[in-house]
DNA sequence: CGCTATAGGTAGGCAGCCAACCTATGGATC
DNA sequence: GATCCATAGGTTGGCTGCCTACCTATAGCG
């Protein structure tokens, strides 16, 4: 998959992986990869400062923790985020319906 | 709609306006507005730099015409641009697969 | 003469994503 | 006890693509 076709979606996508229970970094690279059937496969440099990013716009938030002596930051969904991710998804299928509705039609009459 | 949605999506949009008929620069991007509903109003400074890249990549091909005293730049799509837009389909269902996929099933257990 | 619609274009900048790189622990392998 | 991999976190710099802002030009209308 083309790399900049995920530009402007990728923040729908992380906080989808949160909704329904939180997760830390790590961890919401391996759902994407596994939920996507291998299609995803997001390096950190992505997923990181784009959690800081989300976090600084206070729609996510992260709690340390230290697990089998490794360390862990944990993040969930703040209400503010779960009103984001609706509108990410209603943002999404606005999109594809707009992008369907040019690529999808087959060739188009000449004078329209 | 968010701007960088359209990263990486729209070359498609444009080799698609160019199926089924030529078109010059100014039409493709009054198609690609009533094509949408109104969503899409893409500026003069995204089309037209984006039909030359097309064009360097052999995807569309352009004639001048006068037409009225004015000059006018009518691309087509080329065999490798038809080629081209098909693929771009292809990359679009997939794409748009593996979001549904992410977005679509609502919360996820927290164990996935 | 000025304004709008039509038609083409360029230049500079911003932001998002990625590649490359770095640190650290625990367990398995050698 | 050394080495390597999986796990887990992170930063930095750069590329690229799109957009904002600006410019030129003609035809027609007021």
């Amino acid at each position: 998959m083309k790399s900049d076709a995920l530009r402007g979606h990728l923040d729908a996508l992380l906080l989808a992986t949160l909704d329904g229970g939180r997760r830390h970094g790590y961890a919401i690279i391996e759902a994407l990869h596994q939920r996507s059937g291998g299609a995803l496969d997001l390096p950190t440099g992505t997923v990181y400062p784009a959690l800081r990013r989300l976090e600084t716009a206070g729609l996510v938030t992260s709690e340390w923790s230290t697990v089998g002596g490794r360390q862990r930051r944990t993040y969930r969904l703040t209400r503010a985020g779960q009103r984001a991710l609706a509108a990410e998804r209603t943002a999404w299928r606005e999109f594809t319906t707009v992008i369907d509705g040019v690529l999808g039609g087959g060739p188009w009459p000449a004078g329209t």
